[in-house]
DNA sequence: AAGTCAATAT
DNA sequence: CATATTGACT
């Protein structure tokens, strides 16, 4: 009931809830272990999401469980003269290649739309997006292939070409907020919070990660594109390949439920379900 | 250190 | 082909 003008730093934050509204940390370490998820978060937040009294440990060295890293080839001589062999090896390790499902990218969107052009940058985009594994550099190439989409974009005019881009499937499968496709690059005094998703409950989410591709010499052939925007879904979970990095749960919860809007433009012609995990198929 | 961009590699 | 990685510059 106080409101007055004294208003002390915190109240003038962005209230944690409004930095997060995707994805808290709702496992406890207790579940991570039991789950054999590593919590190799990079630098989120949560470290204090409250004021919880911790007696003992302020470092917290407490969630210190093994690192079962999938490693592709595990079979490394132990030859690190770095003097550091046993630190982070999550850091240092080569992850495997990150598959941006429609999923994930709606996500990117989400977060680039809420925190502005301004500060969408891919630290900041991967902290909001809190998507387990995802890292900064995973951002940033996503993030530069995305501001190329949305200047192509500017440039055309519905000139009856078309104009699809080739690459540009993903980022075709998720609204594009209007003021991203403004052209006011130079000015930079207007800010426009805007704010569009629900308030999806999202549990924390983890990139779908690929060994590697068997790369089949397919869809290819025409670069001359066809501008029919009918596209097939690029993954088809075979059943092999595909995999993903250690969902803990046995599945079969609907947990999270995605309600993410797909399908948008597919007025004619029902296509794609995208399922970002093998629900037990 | 972190971000952007272009080019190149896998 | 989709990402990753690297280098140069900021």
């Amino acid at each position: 009931m106080r409101e007055e003008d004294s208003k002390t730093w915190e109240e003038e934050l962005p209230s944690l809830n409004e930095l997060m509204p995707l994805s808290q940390t709702l496992i406890t370490p207790h579940l991570a272990i039991a789950f054999d998820i590593t919590t190799t978060t990079p630098d989120n937040f949560q470290r204090h999401l409250h004021h919880r009294q911790l007696p003992t440990t302020p470092s917290n060295p407490t969630i210190h469980t093994q690192h079962q890293q999938q490693q592709p080839s595990s079979a490394d001589s132990g030859d690190f003269g770095s003097g550091n062999g046993a630190d982070e090896p999550a850091r240092t390790l080569k992850r495997p290649r990150l598959v941006w499902t429609p999923q994930l990218h709606k996500r990117f969107v989400d977060a680039v739309a809420h925190l502005g052009i301004k500060s969408a940058v891919p630290k900041t985009i991967m902290q909001f997006m809190s998507v387990d594994g995802l890292t900064r550099e995973n951002v940033a190439s996503h993030l530069q292939k995305y501001r190329l989409y949305l200047k192509r974009m500017q440039g055309l005019s519905s000139g009856g070409g078309g104009g699809d881009a080739a690459t540009d499937h993903l980022f075709a499968s998720s609204p594009v907020p209007p003021h991203f496709l403004q052209q006011g690059r130079t000015n930079s005094d207007h800010f426009l919070p805007f704010v569009q998703v629900p308030a999806i409950q999202h549990h924390h989410q983890m990139a779908a990660v690929q060994h590697h591709q068997p790369q089949f010499h397919r869809q290819a052939g025409h670069l001359g594109s066809r501008p029919n925007g009918h596209y097939e879904h690029p993954f088809l979970s075979r059943q092999s390949q595909q995999q993903v990095h250690r969902i803990g749960a046995p599945m079969h919860s609907p947990v999270a439920g995605y309600v993410e809007d797909m399908g948008s433009e597919n007025a004619s012609g029902g296509r794609k379900i995208l399922t970002l995990f093998p629900t037990g198929d």
